[in-house]
RNA sequence: GCCCGAGUAGCUCAGUCGGCAGAGCAGCUGUCUUGUAAACAGCAGGUCGCAGGUUCGAUUCCUGUCUCGGGCUCCA
């Protein structure tokens, strides 16, 4: 019997019997493997075990300690959910179910409007779990179009998923709306589709785990709707979201993490150390801020100013609302007026509140004839701006419909922009990282195909100079095609908070077209007259969003230099207050933000109420401490306490620890 | 804006198969005077999100609406 030789990842080849498949592969490398395995890569290209081997391809095994594998285990589990469903409700039809990040969903149709509910989850997870137990194969078949049309006559999106993908694709060329179908089926002209049981089968490109009892260790999440093919105008759809993971552990310890970031939920955190709320009589995505959370705010804000006035900038503060007539020269009511509230009459006038600020700025410096000599120019403001965002969209700090961008303009020769926008780059991660953030992620954003103003050439000689300044910065970055301002390229910096999520920050916008449209010049060494070129800089992005981020970063425990109250003290009894109210007060004297927590209750309680407010001193005096001048210190996050620590010792701890942002 | 779900005391929630609405915590008052995460007692607190409808009677059933949550879309 011939023998066919396939290479492994590590270079090695080895030789299997002819018709030897990619589980085959894997039971000669070991049992091990065999057991982990799930699917295979042949040359590259993603296979069932189950595909037979050929002379000479490169395979590799893979399992679920790869992305690929565990996006095929997701991807397995949605089909399962799929079966479920389907048994479950009988007349129900399906669409489409990816693996998306940690998980999967499946979007469904149910007879007569019928609706899933939270409820519903654990009948189907229960039912899921029978599957998974019934260890049924998923066995891959391959067939004509026309002939999966019939296979799937009784379920119109999967035939319209294999008009749009299979048949267009035999027509030559696919359009846009076929992409985003790709993944279901191959576009050859023929379908694949996976059979795992008598009465389920499920249109797939694949791969897919060998059998259902590869899976397991998932849990259902939520129900939502969604619009097939996200279309508002096509049928809305129940999706029901999921968990999938390799093993117990690896689920148990996602869900942990769902719930560490339910706890820091900056809208729970905000109310439990009562920093803002969000009153209804305001209005969806309008808060008001309170003593502790704008203590917090005012010192990021104060941060924020004296970083720009080291950094050159000049300071400006500009009106909430302009005539209409401004909007129509920046260009914002033809592009963006759906997302503007809407103009207020006044004295034969239309006036519109502030979605951005340059074009305040863009006044400014028109407001006088400027010369190369005084370029670059950086205005400053923490301008408040309004924008109508969708009722769904808001929440919380971090979509709201009235914020304050940390904003700054800089006008500059063409020659000095590439320069400009490396150093605020550097200048954007040194104020991030004084904040804690660590870890950062960029995007260069091209131009939108459409709702964009200006010439290719400017937008190519805008986007050269970010993608310099990020090469320069040392910074990684993704290319988001299409994801520009209408007036220019951008480059986005996420940051990483404490628990691994990513937020979009800050943003360095290139723009050309302002400018243009202001007629903005200066006078140049030559004598004559020149555009110069504005960037668009938000730092924090809004106060109001940095402000959530930051308070998710920290789960509300604030570092010492930003906490709205740095330390509590205690007296232990009514005789040590007039003791406790000194040590306040020289605290206070020295800069520091100190309550008393006076005797009516006891100790214990107290400092239960302290603990809970995250405060990262706890000083409690006692007898001993009035009688030495000291103080005893519980300080967040740690064990047991200090005492009889002089109060003049805990003042210089205390400004270390602000002064080093820790 | 659209889909799904939810609105009961400041917070977390229970409850009423249509018949005067409950607890814990927080708050207030009093007693206690405390050495490192919950002293004791009492008081007060609600048009059961809002508006219509059905009903002898609605917090409960129906309709609409507002707000919130999750998702879609959007995010200058």
């Amino acid at each position: 019997m011939a023998d066919i030789s396939v290479i492994l990842p590590d270079g090695s080849t080895r030789s299997l019997p002819l018709g030897a498949t990619a589980g085959d592969l894997a039971a000669d490398i070991g049992p091990g493997l065999a057991k982990a395995a799930l699917i295979a890569t042949v040359d590259d290209v993603e296979v069932d075990l189950s595909a037979s081997l050929a002379d000479g391809q490169q395979v590799s095994i893979i399992t679920a300690a790869s992305d690929a594998g565990l996006e095929t285990l997701r991807h397995s589990t949605a089909h399962v959910l799929a079966q479920a469903v389907l048994e479950m409700y009988p007349g129900a039809t399906y669409a489409v179910g990816p693996p998306i990040q940690d998980g999967f969903y499946y979007d469904f149709d149910l007879p007569d409007g019928a609706t899933i509910s939270d409820d519903d989850l654990e009948a189907i997870e229960a039912r899921m779990q029978e599957i998974i137990a019934a260890d049924q194969p998923f066995e891959r078949h391959e067939v004509s179009a026309a002939e999966g049309l019939d296979l799937f006559a009784d379920h119109p999106y999967k035939r319209e998923i294999i008009e749009t993908v299979a048949m267009a694709s035999t027509a030559g060329g696919k359009g846009d709306s076929a992409d985003e179908l790709a993944d279901e089926v191959s576009g050859d002209g023929r379908i694949s589709y996976y059979r795992n049981s008598d009465t389920f089968i499920d249109l797939c490109r694949g791969p897919h785990v060998p059998s259902t009892g590869r899976l397991g260790h998932f849990k259902l999440m939520s129900v939502a709707g969604a619009y097939w093919r996200r279309d508002a105008g096509r049928p809305s759809l129940q999706r029901v979201y999921g968990t999938a993971w390799a093993s117990r552990k690896d689920l148990a310890a996602h869900l942990h993490r769902l719930a560490e970031a339910e706890k820091r939920d900056h809208r729970r955190l905000a109310r439990d150390l009562d920093l803002l709320s969000w009153p209804t009589e305001l209005g969806p995505g309008l808060a008001v801020w309170h003593p502790k959370g704008a203590a917090v705010r005012r010192i990021i804000e104060d941060y924020s100013r004296d970083r720009h006035d080291d950094g050159g900038y000049q300071f400006v503060y500009s009106p909430h609302i302009a005539r209409s007539e401004l909007w129509e020269t920046s260009g914002h009511l033809d592009f963006y007026r759906e997302s503007m509230y809407p103009a207020m009459e006044m004295d034969g006038a239309s006036y519109l509140p502030k979605p951005m600020n340059c074009p305040f700025h863009v006044l400014i410096y028109k407001s006088s004839q400027r010369s190369y000599r005084h370029l670059p120019i950086r205005m400053f403001e923490l301008g408040t701006v309004y924008r109508y965002e969708l009722s769904g969209a808001v929440h919380g700090l971090m979509r709201s419909r009235g914020f304050t961008q940390d904003d700054s303009h800089i006008f500059a020769t063409r020659e000095q922009a590439p320069a400009e926008i490396a150093s605020l780059l550097a200048f954007v991660l040194s104020v991030l990282r004084a904040f804690g953030f660590e870890s950062f992620d960029a995007r260069l954003a091209t131009r939108p195909q459409e709702k964009s103003v200006g010439e290719d050439a400017e937008w190519d000689l805008a986007t050269e100079a970010l993608r310099e300044a990020l090469t320069a910065a040392e910074l990684d970055y993704a290319v988001d095609e299409g994801g520009g301002a209408f007036y220019g390229p951008k480059i986005d910096v996420d940051v990483r908070d404490a628990i691994g999520r990513s937020w979009q920050l800050s943003t360095i916008q290139v723009d050309f077209q302002l400018p243009e449209r202001f007629g903005l010049e200066y006078v140049g060494a030559d004598g004559g007259r020149h555009r110069p070129v504005m960037i668009h800089r938000a730092l924090m992005g809004s106060i109001e969003r940095f402000f959530g981020v930051l308070l998710e970063h920290y789960g509300g425990a604030f570092p010492a230099w930003l906490a709205p109250v740095q330390a509590a003290v205690l007296p232990v009894a009514a005789s040590h207050g007039d003791y406790a109210a000194e040590a306040q007060a020289r605290l206070s004297r020295a800069g520091f933000r100190v309550e008393v927590s006076d005797a009516q209750e006891p100790l214990g309680r107290r400092i239960r109420a302290a603990k809970l407010q995250k405060l990262p001193y706890v000083l409690v005096v006692g007898d001993d401490d009035v009688a030495h001048g000291t103080v005893g210190v519980n300080a967040r996050g740690s064990d047991g306490d200090e005492r009889g620590v002089p109060l003049e010792d805990f003042a210089a701890r205390l400004g270390d620890e602000v002064d080093a942002h820790r």
